[in-house]
RNA sequence: GUGGCCUUAGCUCAACCGGCAGAGCAGCGGACUGUGGAUCCGCAGGUUACGGGUUCGACCCCCGUAGGCCACCCCA
């Protein structure tokens, strides 16, 4: 047994596999372009308040996921990896004055998270994520506009059967009433309620409408409904929000237990799930409106609205459905030898042909000529170019792998001979 | 962080009640010394996750640790 092994929630990526990330990242790299946002990078890892206050001290994701790094010196600054993209771009967007920018500004991320949580399939300690954030716009067209590129991802990377759930929790106008409201309904029935749900009712009351436990059932379905105590505001924005995903045709299910805990959340908020994946309530991706995250952050009051949508689970889900996930590009030809031991000549000309921007893998093994081409056609290479005994008069024997069928190519015309082949081979 | 199930070759899995650790696939080589996904033959690959215990004897039973999976908590 190997006594190094890759970290508990973590996995070495293999090429078969990061093919199917590439795709996804590339995927989410073409709607970013579309839809008007930019792609940026972030450190994997920030001072432990920029999350702490950021995300929020109260969250399982800061009190019990969050990554720390352990401080070198006593004095030195505390750290820890990233466990979402959101509160490190609202930093940069504060750090460099980004409110002087055009807004909203759209800026997009796509690369690995921590979270320090018991692994499962589908919930590593590093995993992958595509988030898109607009700063700096209030209105409800945004928010369509968001929802309707995460709707989108699925769509183009083959998830089939991807719904949206939405809701809107309110603001800092009407959601402390709600919040006094569901607390003094939960806490009349506090007897009834089971140890983790008392606990919540103090912390976070809003929770409480997600229990899974069924206890909570008849509670739950009784309790009052935010949408029923939404400020005038909060209506009209989640009215509008409805008409324009209507508008641009993304369906979705009205979900009033769909809940964001904290203070600086605001109105929507909204999750992918797949119909019908019996057994795991993962979500694929979810996002909402921050308002208040940059003022929190030193920024001035800002409104902000975005997503992160989960490569892991999204490769996963594919799998599962036994949808395509990607497949690895194969070398255009193989350059194989006649003569074994003849590496020299097989290496001349795979320089030759990469110099003309060409994929092709040489066989440098001193292996036979029948192994050689064995391999090549494993790999599913389209072509094996042959050098031997005619390489004296300046030619190759330039084979089609598929075909079966191989002639005689002057070294010479081989780039350009390939380069077409490739053209016929990518549209045929 | 809590509870349950699991771990044998690179992969998928066998091995009777506790009695000599095996096969298929993949890899490498040969049959075939200038022509490939077939076939046949061979080679290599193991401290049975790790550590301890019980036993004449442990892949098998017991304890611990690590890792994986499932359900919670929660989220991607």
């Amino acid at each position: 047994m190997p006594s190094f092994r890759a970290p508990r929630g973590t996995r070495d990526l293999l090429p078969d596999v990061w093919a199917g990330f590439a795709r996804l990242e590339g995927i989410a790299r073409s709607l970013s372009v579309r839809y008007g946002y930019r792609e940026m990078e972030i450190p994997l890892f920030e001072q432990t308040s920029v999350f702490e206050r950021g995300i929020g001290e109260a969250t399982d994701v800061v009190e019990k996921e969050l990554f720390r790094i352990a401080p070198r010196t006593e004095e030195s600054e505390s750290w820890a990896l990233r466990p979402e993209a959101t509160a490190g771009v609202v930093r940069a967007y504060v750090q460099h004055g980004m409110q002087t920018w055009p807004q909203p500004v759209k800026l997009t991320v796509v690369g690995p998270m921590f979270r320090y949580d018991r692994p499962q399939a589908g919930r590593y300690r590093q995993f992958y994520q595509w988030s898109a954030e607009a700063i700096g716009d209030a209105g409800p067209a945004v928010d369509a506009e968001v929802i309707e590129m995460g709707r989108r991802f699925y769509v183009e990377a083959g998830v089939p059967d991807v719904q949206v759930l939405l809701n809107s929790i309110g603001d800092s106008a009407c959601r402390p009433a709600y919040l006094a409201t569901l607390k003094s309904y939960f806490g009349g029935h506090e007897a009834e309620l089971p140890e983790l749900e008392r606990r919540r009712l103090e912390l976070n009351p809003l929770r409480l409408l997600d229990s899974k436990d069924p206890a909570m059932k008849a509670l739950v379905a009784a309790a009052p409904k935010i949408s029923d105590c939404l400020c005038e505001a909060c209506q009209v924005h989640f009215a509008a929000v409805r008409a324009h995903l209507d508008a641009v045709g993304v369906e979705y299910r009205i979900e009033p237990t769909l809940v964001r805990g904290l203070d600086y959340y605001a109105r929507t908020a909204f999750e992918f799930y797949r119909r019908g994946a019996e057994g795991q309530q993962q979500a694929l991706g979810g996002g909402g409106r921050y308002d208040g995250l940059v003022e929190l952050l030193g920024g001035r009051p800002t409104p902000a609205i975005g997503f992160a949508l989960g490569l892991d689970r999204v490769l996963l889900t594919l799998e599962e459905v036994g949808a395509e996930t990607a497949h690895e590009t194969p070398p255009l030809a193989v350059v194989a030898g006649a003569d074994p031991a003849d590496t020299v000549s097989r290496l001349r000309v795979a320089s030759l042909l990469r110099a003309e921007g060409l994929s092709v893998r040489a066989e440098l093994a001193t292996r036979k000529l029948g192994r050689q081409l064995e391999t090549a056609s494993k790999e599913h290479a389209h072509f094996a170019v042959i050098i031997g005994d005619e390489l004296a008069e300046g030619n190759v024997q330039l084979k089609d792998l598929e075909a079966g069928t191989q002639r005689l190519v002057p070294l010479a015309d081989l780039a350009r001979e390939l380069a077409r082949a490739a053209k016929s081979h990518h549209h045929g």
